[in-house]
RNA sequence: GGCUGGGUGGCAGAGUGGUUAUGCAGCGGACUGCAACUCCGUGUACGCCGGUUCGAUUCCGACCCCAGCCUCCA
């Protein structure tokens, strides 16, 4: 059924038996529907399967959507550390108004336009140090499952073909519906501001087949020609992938309402069974405290801001605040994680590489603050004083000092930061001087500091300074740095 | 209007019923030829008003303010 996925693709997950209930497990996740933070408890013993609503495919990915992507590749990181066999599924809307509006516009075939974006979506992703997801499955390459899923609904009672050719969810026979987001169906009714569109029985009504229109992609179905509504992807592709019950779904917190309400009221009405146990949403990446969006035009895409960051700075200001909290895009934000994430690489440099063994204080402490609700901020606390603790012992204690930076590097990528390597994350970035010219003027520099002729040292520094390159003067020589 | 989540030192950002978050920036000291890096030290921070308490930034209530959702949005 799924075509991407190996192991939960029977179509129907495992049942949450007694031992799967009561283990318990150290992380626990802040549930959205429940509104308090629970352990999470895995479905099968020591698998997680997670999904994650992922891009519409019509434009350049923006840094909230890095967000997105960072937080759950986190997650993802995380639990494969603690040790546990991950499944990540994160979709892509392949079909919808805007992809195809925008390829009218651009007068390109939709498969290209949206091929386009996946590599742009892909190559960003990979930037970011965002590990791809186990499947990622297309919305065109499924249709099967979704009009089955409609079928399915449409049998139960769940929906109705409407005189305009779509067929339409009938909310008013889901009880729980809005209990994801808190409204009640009165309210939303109330506060209905959109022209009603007239085949709907119920303005709450959400369209789970659109019939073509002329010229428009469109696949056979017992309602006639069309392609499916937004909401119904995620139900169908979700249980396809994962099963009728899965452990995690994720995405941004604008899809609280409708999305994921939606897709709750479309997968538990059709397979009869709970549909998540954990909802993760993360916030918002805000502009002068308002929501970065395209409708604001205060966006800027991952490519934009990784022509003046290097991408692990973006990363690290991208998880230096809580996934939960809303996180304001400034130039001072990304400046203050390039001089942190610097502080983090300095106490790196030349201590060999080693691997970290076993547990110690350091990774207790690491998992204890990611344990809770995923606290980075308080992850990287530990993080920091790991590396003053380096840099108080390298002198005397070159051993254990190689030891701690070993936890470092290990915990670092926990996080997917600390990678690279210190003398290459430091010393990179634009310039115009190459290595070979600054090693020469370091060496020249180096001889008229040998004869204290201090001026012409000086000279030369400041000639290396204004090229945008710092001198170190260390107790084994002269280092660099850009910046 | 309904709903959700917030208001912490110059900035960012955790957390806690009484005791150091952490980072960036600043200041003093050590190191340095001078710097940089690093180390040591350094900030009368918890929106407002009541209540509970020996004691509240932390719990409870009212209020003010901010962001977001209620239309596509990560």
């Amino acid at each position: 059924m799924c075509r991407y996925n190996n192991r939960f693709c029977a179509g129907v997950g495992p049942a949450p038996g007694p031992e799967a209930a009561a283990r318990i497990v150290s992380l626990s996740l802040y549930d959205t529907l429940s509104r308090r933070q629970a352990p999470l408890r895995p479905l099968r013993r020591g698998a997680v399967g997670m999904y994650v609503c992922g891009m519409t495919v019509y434009d350049y990915c923006h840094v909230g959507h890095a967000r997105v992507m960072v937080v759950f590749d986190l997650l993802a990181r995380y639990l494969r550390w603690l040790g546990f066999d991950v499944t990540y599924v994160r979709n892509i809307t392949d079909i919808d108004d805007k992809i195809i509006r925008r390829a009218a516009e651009n007068e390109e075939p939709i498969d290209a336009l949206t091929a386009r974006f996946i590599a742009a979506m892909h190559e960003d992703a990979a930037r970011l140090g965002v590990l791809p997801p186990d499947s990622e499955p297309r919305a065109t390459g499924h249709i099967d499952a979704i009009i089955d899923m409609v079928r399915g609904l449409e049998q139960k009672g769940f929906a109705y073909h409407a005189e305009n050719g779509d067929v339409y969810y009938d909310v008013s026979r889901f009880e729980d519906y809005g209990r994801l987001s808190g409204k009640k169906t009165e309210d939303l009714r109330a506060g209905a501001r959109v022209a009603v569109e007239e085949a709907k029985d119920d303005p709450l009504d959400f369209v789970l087949w659109k019939s073509a229109k002329p010229g428009e992609p469109a696949w056979d179905s017992p309602w006639g020609r069309g392609r499916p509504g937004w909401h119904i992807e995620c139900s169908a592709m979700s249980t396809a992938c994962l099963g009728n019950t899965f452990d995690i779904h994720g995405g941004g917190g604008d899809l609280v309402f409708p999305h994921h309400e939606n897709e709750i009221a479309q997968s538990e009405a059709a397979t009869g069974e709970h549909f998540v146990n954990t909802w993760m949403h993360v916030g918002y990446v805000q502009v002068n405290e308002e929501k970065m969006s395209k409708s604001l035009g205060n966006f800027f895409t991952i490519r934009e801001v990784l022509g003046e960051y290097p991408a692990e700075v973006v990363r690290f200001f991208l998880v230096a605040s809580h996934y939960r909290s809303p996180l304001n895009y400034s130039t001072d934000n990304l400046q203050s994680a390039r001089g942190a994430l610097e502080r983090l690489y300095t106490s790196l440099q030349g201590l060999p590489i080693v691997d970290a063994e076993g547990e110690d204080d350091w990774s207790r402490r690491f998992r204890a603050a990611m344990d809770d609700d995923l606290n980075t901020p308080e992850a990287l606390a530990v993080l920091f004083e790991l590396a003053r603790e380096i840099n108080r012992t390298r002198e005397a204690q070159p051993q254990q000092a190689a030891g701690l930076a070993a936890r470092l590097r290990a915990l670092g990528g926990v996080l997917g930061i600390l990678g690279d390597d210190p003398e290459a994350f430091l010393q990179a970035g634009g310039g115009e001087l190459g290595a070979e010219e600054i090693e020469a003027l370091i060496a020249a520099r180096n001889a008229a500091r040998a004869r204290r002729d201090w001026a012409e040292a000086d000279r030369i520094r400041d000639q290396l300074g204004e090229a945008g390159i710092r001198l170190l003067d260390g107790a084994d020589g002269t280092t660099w740095r850009r910046g």
